[in-house]
DNA sequence: TGTCGTATCGAAATTGATTCTCATTCCGAG
DNA sequence: CTCGGAATGAGAATCAATTTCGATACGACA
């Protein structure tokens, strides 16, 4: 049940917190901003609180229950932490988010932050590209 | 000279422009907000102000001067594009930027983009991590 | 070198995203 | 079921960034 996985995240199952995670989980394919969220809410008659949205979202980032990420410059999107890293391909024109993973990068990346004397703690590979959606289309370049 | 590089921009060589490029041509090796370049310049008495800062660099930008960054949420970095593409690696204790260029990550990006569908137009790859510079052991962010 | 039309400048107001304040309400241990 | 500390909501505040608009500087040309 969604409540234990807030207790076990060492956060009181509010029906707030609750809502938002319930949210999230409906939408695990998207990446979510805060105003997503909230409209979302919205559309289906909870009225909850901008300000507790935000302040959700950034206690489940700690908690260790979603991630947050910045693609775009202006705000950020939120997604549930599958708990398997993983990097993106932004589609330029309509937005949709594919997710991949690449041993051959992840390996070579450690390296490289070695010889630049880095240890390496974290990483957020974004490309941007068009996608070929037929949905995509009638947007242009 | 300066003024030429801003006529062959486009840009009119104006004072505050000279000036600003000026102080990004100083910091090449660092990634400077806009609020670090207003800085800079009071620091060298010249009183410019903050949305002259802001619009200089964006028709920077958009001229190809400068590139912009938007490595921690919050503010974007701006660096003199020096028509190489490179990736960054950001300390996160003491904030310093070192760059790279990896051509086997750079293959095996365009190939997973063709392998999801997408035709590859940009990435940006940052790596966070630990650097190993002594200035840099007791900086808090 | 002086003049003029246009592009640029600076200060303040504005926007959009996010965070803070604090009075009120809710959760859950006992 | 009760109570106190934690969480919430509404709006104000903040922060980065952008826009507005009257004043000013640039530079082509005479």
């Amino acid at each position: 049940m969604q409540s234990d996985d807030l207790k076990d995240a060492g956060l009181k199952a509010t029906q707030p917190r609750l809502k938002i995670l319930s949210i999230l989980e409906q939408n695990r394919d998207r990446h979510m901003s805060a105003e997503d969220v909230y409209r979302a809410l919205m559309a289906t008659g909870d009225d909850l609180g901008l300000a507790t949205i935000y302040r959700v979202l950034t206690q489940f980032e700690s908690a260790g229950l979603v991630i947050r990420h910045h693609f775009a410059e202006g705000h950020a999107v939120f997604e549930l932490d599958s708990g398997e890293h993983h990097d993106h391909i932004v589609c330029i024109d309509c937005g949709r988010v594919t997710e991949f993973v690449d041993t051959t990068i992840e390996r070579r990346q450690v390296r490289i932050a070695k010889e630049h004397g880095f240890r390496l703690a974290d990483h957020s590979l974004v490309m941007h590209g068009h996608c070929e959606r037929k949905s995509c289309e009638h947007r242009k370049r």
